[in-house]
DNA sequence: ATGTAATAGTTGTTTTTGTAACTAACAAGC
DNA sequence: GCTTGTTAGTTACAAAAACAACTATTACAT
């Protein structure tokens, strides 16, 4: 608890992690948003579903760290737009399983192919070591929850 | 654009910025919410006055990166609780010179040792070399807009 | 000086998010 | 079986953000 007197609060990481996260995320999100009309939930359910395929909004929720408000949205968008299907439990009544329909799958693997070039621009100038110093402390930031 | 078939949409640096943003915001957000009822725009601009002392909303929108709405508004309520004064300039009367006043500024002392404080738990577990790279990555990954 | 464009900042309207309350289904104890 | 509690997911309402249009003032060219 020992305050340098002299904190920037320039430096603060929270504020870094934001202006950053804004910034990168901005020519991206064009791509979704334009290209297929989705929000930044829908795309990450539908990267979700594209990764491990079938899951419950639940599911979702757990690995994404998403509300399941923000869940349930995406997922009728997604099924409006005919991107994935629901299917009832039988087990348990109240769970649905989701998976990407043939059209879902293709939609994943465009945005995730533009997503790989994209990532490699955004770590263009930075070295390989560095870069992964870079994942590896943001993805232990974003557990730290 | 070459696209390595195995990239892995959960290493997208956007994903991970994003995750990592809003679990660490999400603490220190609390705490000038609860404690000063202020949104983060506000917690910003007043930062950004804190920092500089007397500026424009536009100096700040170029700093912060931010929209001039979202600084619009955010002055007006940091206005309404008199931690800052809004000075027309005589020059060009369009401009307004924002300064903090005294409880303005003791507000953002206290919320800038807090954020010192934060920032050390946030990095604790991280060597001083790879916060330092952490640090410097972010602020570029910043100005890439 | 006068019309046109540019800049600073505000306001209004629409989307999107956050929060809380809700329904439906299951689980466990009695 | 029946009450109580829990979980999955949805919906309603309030808060906030995004976007566009607006006013006022200055700058600049003719």
């Amino acid at each position: 608890m020992t305050v340098p007197a002299d904190f920037d609060v320039r430096q603060f990481l929270p504020y870094l992690l934001n202006q950053a996260a804004e910034a990168s995320s901005l020519e991206f999100q064009k791509v979704y948003k334009d290209k297929y009309g989705m929000l930044r939930n829908e795309w990450r359910v539908l990267f979700h579903l594209g990764i491990y395929g079938e899951m419950t909004a639940s599911e979702i929720g757990a690995r994404a760290q998403m509300h399941k408000t923000k869940i349930s949205r995406a997922v009728q968008r997604l099924a409006e737009r005919r991107y994935l299907t629901r299917n009832r439990a039988t087990r348990d009544r109240r769970v649905e399983y989701l998976t990407l329909t043939v059209p879902g799958r293709k939609v994943y693997q465009d945005l995730k192919a533009i997503a790989a070039d994209y990532d490699a621009a955004l770590t263009e100038a930075m070295s390989h070591k560095d870069t992964a110093i870079l994942r590896d402390l943001l993805a232990r930031l974003a557990l730290r929850t």
